[in-house]
DNA sequence: AGCGAGTAAGACCGGTCTGTCTGCACCTTG
DNA sequence: CAAGGTGCAGACAGACCGGTCTTACTCGCT
């Protein structure tokens, strides 16, 4: 419920009220599990990690592909196919860190989803065996944050352009 | 003086309200300068594209560097420089697009000024005699917004990352 | 049966937002 | 001097925000 709506129309943008209505719960009810609105929206993050980051990108990537590189670079293949749904959403982690600031405690809670984001590549980086896994998961990052925004904008190609740039990033950190 | 504002907090957290009082100017003479508030998100998001997009970084890029190729390469330092500067604060139109989305008009205007920074990127790529400049343009315009995001989530290297994929890119759009 | 916990519905509070309108001082032009 | 335009200051409208609190009702438990 309030997932859908942060999802797809931005925290700011979906109000306690609507909320309350939507859910068919009286707003003392919601109060009562949630002390405030931000913490709604820590719960939603913490979803927002298992469905989307867990479940959706990284597990399908690695439905996808056998070899950890494989599974590196299909990951691009599930955003291709993420990029086309008529309800792409972007990302919430980048939305919400670019809407509240990295110095706001959502912004930083964003900034440690995405840390986790890298923190996937990061493990199958060293799977692979490649070299420095840090660097190459923050690089790899870069590619996958782009491509979403390029997305946005209505770039459907965004998918297979940051693809080819993530197999030279791969060729470059193999031993 | 909304310009600075605007760019350091974000649209929707500064008011008219506040605008009016740090300008020193009558609510009714600023609605008879605009007509709303998105009149003079407009106006700003052109001034943004002047003094930051053309003067800031596509300006002291061609600054740094002789060759168009030098001058592309040259935007990731003048990335590292403003990431290092204290009032970082990530890039306006990628800001508004998320915050707004895609369909709002602020959302398009947003938009249609990330394109001309792809434009500008395309230009040089031409001097330089690329491959397919369109798509180099765009595959290198993944690299800047995603260091951007890297740069708001504090990586400091993220201009640095950037660079060494985009000199990976421009190898393989030589003739 | 009687009691208390939980909940839906929604009034209410202080504050915010964009945008309009009024009052008053000033300043230029005839 | 007089008229009219201009601009500042700020009240006001109408809507919405997050959050609190009251009221009435329905349950489950003893």
């Amino acid at each position: 419920m309030a997932y859908e709506l942060f999802s797809r129309r931005g925290v700011r943008d979906v109000g306690v009220n609507e909320l309350i209505e939507r859910s068919g719960v009286a707003k003392a009810t919601f109060y009562r599990h949630f002390p405030s609105k931000d913490a709604l929206v820590l719960a939603f993050l913490e979803q927002r990690d298992q469905v989307w980051t867990v479940d959706a990108i990284v597990g399908q990537a690695k439905l996808r592909g056998t070899t950890p590189t494989e599974q590196l670079l299909a990951i691009f293949d599930v955003f291709g196919d993420w990029f086309l749904r008529d309800d792409f959403e972007a990302c919430s982690f980048i939305n919400i860190l670019l809407e509240m600031g990295p110095a706001h405690p959502l912004g930083q809670a964003s900034i440690d989803y995405l840390a986790r984001i890298r923190g996937h590549v990061q493990a199958l980086a060293e799977q692979a065996g490649l070299d420095r896994p840090e660097d190459f998961a923050r690089s790899w990052h870069i590619l996958m944050k782009g491509s979403i925004v390029s997305a946005t904008e209505g770039d459907t190609q965004a998918a297979k352009r940051a693809q080819q740039m993530a197999s030279w990033l791969i060729e470059h950190h193999r031993s």
